[in-house]
DNA sequence: AATACGGGGCC
DNA sequence: GGCCCAGTATT
């Protein structure tokens, strides 16, 4: 059930369906106008499609772009990315955070070529079941690349349908979100040819979104460019700046980490790739721990003990660095340390790496980081 | 229903 | 430092 318009008088009915139909022809008479070039748009195969909405989850677009196309580059169809080196994905991906979602891309890619011969499936429930695809991934492939009419609602959707109908409960719960959804169903173009894209879903979802982007932005949305703006509730009760409410606050949670810098006689760093099953798992990194594992320097010298055996010293800190992601604000704790006894030879997982190899292999925003700060200061 | 995911831009 | 970003999977 939609909220009915407050400024509507009569049949709610079919006045709502007036309104909606307004704001739906603003919506796509203003994305035809205002859409941005961006790089998936030029070529909407259901492939390129996937990889960008897969890409933009919880990450920005302008992010995405440079990777988009590297991507593209490197892997171009579903049996491409269904043959890549694990290896070589990640480092594709390194920086763009949320590293499941590349794992879930490659074995979505493996089921593709298995039975779908290749090719995306266009069939909702069969996008639906692919690893790393849900409600509103399914819903943006589908419609933005084969024109099919299918709802979206993600942060960009949630904030600009909330203000339109006025939403005034919290987008936190359950039935928010489920009107919300509705809502978007309903607004989709009731008729229109499949292969007129301009005037269907694909673009009524990608111009509900690029409105959230560009216009109806969360802190100071300008209503005054607003293509929608008469039609919006929200602005009709001056309530633009309090919709969508939220009623949880993100708890940030401060932490320190700690790594060591352990070279050999031959400029190599102490490095190991991080074991399967684990954050980061395939990725390459410095000796590097926090809690529980490493609670403060003398329990992080108890575990780099442990885990590489013989004796390592902690030498001074080198270098602090801040890094902040999802919940936590972590300072990384940089010590230059000493292996002082113990086998010649390294346990698994311990290599020695010169920074030349680690440019081809995948790493940690921070371990990356790391590197070239020890780079740049010729550290050896 | 709540939480993990481990990057980055913007104010 | 807080908030948000073309969310999904897991518990």
């Amino acid at each position: 059930m939609s909220p009915s318009p407050a400024s509507t008088a009569g049949d709610p009915v079919s006045n709502d369906a007036r309104w909606r139909a307004r704001v739906r022809k603003g919506l796509l008479d203003w994305f035809a106008e205002h859409a941005r070039d961006l790089p998936w748009r030029r070529d909407p195969t259901p492939y390129r499609v996937w990889v960008s909405e897969i890409m933009c989850q919880q990450t920005q677009v302008a992010t995405v772009v440079p990777y988009f196309l590297r991507f593209l580059d490197r892997y171009p169809d579903a049996a491409a990315l269904a043959d890549a080196d694990e290896s070589e994905l990640m480092r594709m991906w390194e920086g763009l955070g949320y590293y499941r979602r590349a794992r879930s891309m490659h074995a979505a890619a493996k089921q593709i070529v298995e039975n779908h011969n290749g090719e995306f499936p266009l069939q909702y429930r069969d996008a639906l079941a692919l690893p790393g695809i849900g409600r509103y991934t399914a819903g943006a492939i589908l419609s933005i690349s084969s024109n099919l009419p299918l709802p979206i609602l993600e942060g960009n959707t949630i904030r600009v349908f909330s203000r339109l109908i006025g939403l005034r409960d919290s987008v936190d719960e359950k039935a928010s979100l489920d009107t919300l959804w509705d809502f978007s169903e309903q607004l989709l173009p009731r008729k229109f040819s499949p292969t007129d894209r301009a005037r269907g879903p694909a673009s009524l979802n990608q111009a509900a979104m690029e409105l959230g982007a560009l216009v109806c932005t969360p802190r100071d949305p300008k209503c005054l460019i607003c293509p929608v703006a008469k039609a919006c509730q929200a602005r009709a009760a001056g309530l633009q700046a309090e919709i969508p409410a939220k009623t949880q606050k993100m708890k940030y949670e401060a932490r320190s980490e700690y790594a060591a810098l352990v070279s050999d006689n031959q400029g190599r760093w102490l490095v190991r790739q991080i074991p399967p099953g684990t954050r980061f798992a395939g990725m390459w990194d410095f000796p590097k721990a926090g809690p529980p594992d490493a609670n403060d320097a003398e329990h992080f010298h108890q575990w780099l003990t442990n885990h590489l055996g013989g004796r390592i010293q902690l030498d001074e800190v080198v270098k602090t660095m801040k890094h902040a992601v999802t919940k936590y604000r972590i300072t990384l704790n940089v010590y230059r340390a000493t292996r002082t006894g113990g086998p010649k030879a390294l346990a698994e997982p311990w290599k020695f790496r010169t920074p030349d190899q680690l440019k081809h292999l995948p790493m940690s925003t921070t371990g990356r980081r790391l590197l070239n700060w020890v780079e740049k200061n010729q550290f050896s």
